[in-house]
DNA sequence: GGCGTAACGGTTGAG
DNA sequence: AGCTCAACCGTTACG
């Protein structure tokens, strides 16, 4: 059995270090107790983790795969258990926060707020939300982005078109922001192929 | 000796 | 612009 590199195996942020550039990263590159080179906090460069699944489906043991690419054995097993669950060699997405979703109730509560007061904190609105049960504490926007929000109406507010506000475009654009987000998130975890499967679908 | 996994120190990136 | 924090990483050590 051969194991082929998919298109969607490849992430599109991330190709991976080369052992070659490893010597010009200064203080980046470690060696383990099997003598192979890594970066701390880093994934394995793609064409390892390649081998380490390709060798495993053709039967060699763990042990063995562990010593000939010198990658530590709770590694190999860590990759070929996400290989075996996912099907993909590529490693998860690093960093970053969950996308919070403002819909458009949400928005709508938030410059509620404001208006009854104007003074009214970015902290004090979440904890609002939160308390009037709008959203839960994982769903409520960040703090950030209320600010973000209110900053956006207030110059909103002075672009007004014959008298009337423009600050349905303008929050509509913020919701359009976060649905690029979550799109790029989840580029990083689809691949550009089922991104735009998905979207010809209109599914996402 | 081989394997699974918790703990650790590190990086990353959205909020 | 800079900080926070929760996600991930690979290595190490233990059972």
């Amino acid at each position: 059995m051969t194991v082929t590199t998919s298109f969607s195996m490849m992430r599109p942020c991330f190709t991976g270090y080369s052992f070659q550039d490893l010597g010009s990263i200064p203080g980046q590159g470690r060696v383990n107790q099997l003598g192979g080179v890594f970066i701390n906090g880093r994934p394995l460069p793609n064409h390892i983790r390649l081998k380490i699944v390709e060798m495993a489906a053709a039967g060699v043991r763990p042990c063995v795969i562990s010593r000939q690419l010198r990658v530590s054995h709770g590694c190999v097993s860590k990759i070929l258990n996400r290989y075996q669950e996912t099907g993909s060699i590529r490693p998860g997405v690093i960093g970053g926060s969950k996308p919070r979703v403002a819909t458009p109730e949400v928005e709508a509560r938030i410059e509620e707020y404001k208006r009854d007061n104007p003074g009214i904190f970015s902290w004090e609105i979440r904890d609002r939300l939160i308390k009037e049960g709008i959203c839960d504490r994982t769903s409520a926007p960040s703090v950030s982005a209320i600010s973000r929000l209110l900053r956006g109406r207030d110059s909103e507010d002075d672009t007004k078109i014959d008298g009337k506000s423009c600050l349905h475009f303008h929050s509509t654009k913020f919701t359009r922001k976060l649905i690029f987000r979550e799109r790029y998130s989840l580029l990083s975890i689809l691949g550009f192929k089922e991104l735009c499967f998905l979207s010809s679908m209109r599914l996402c």
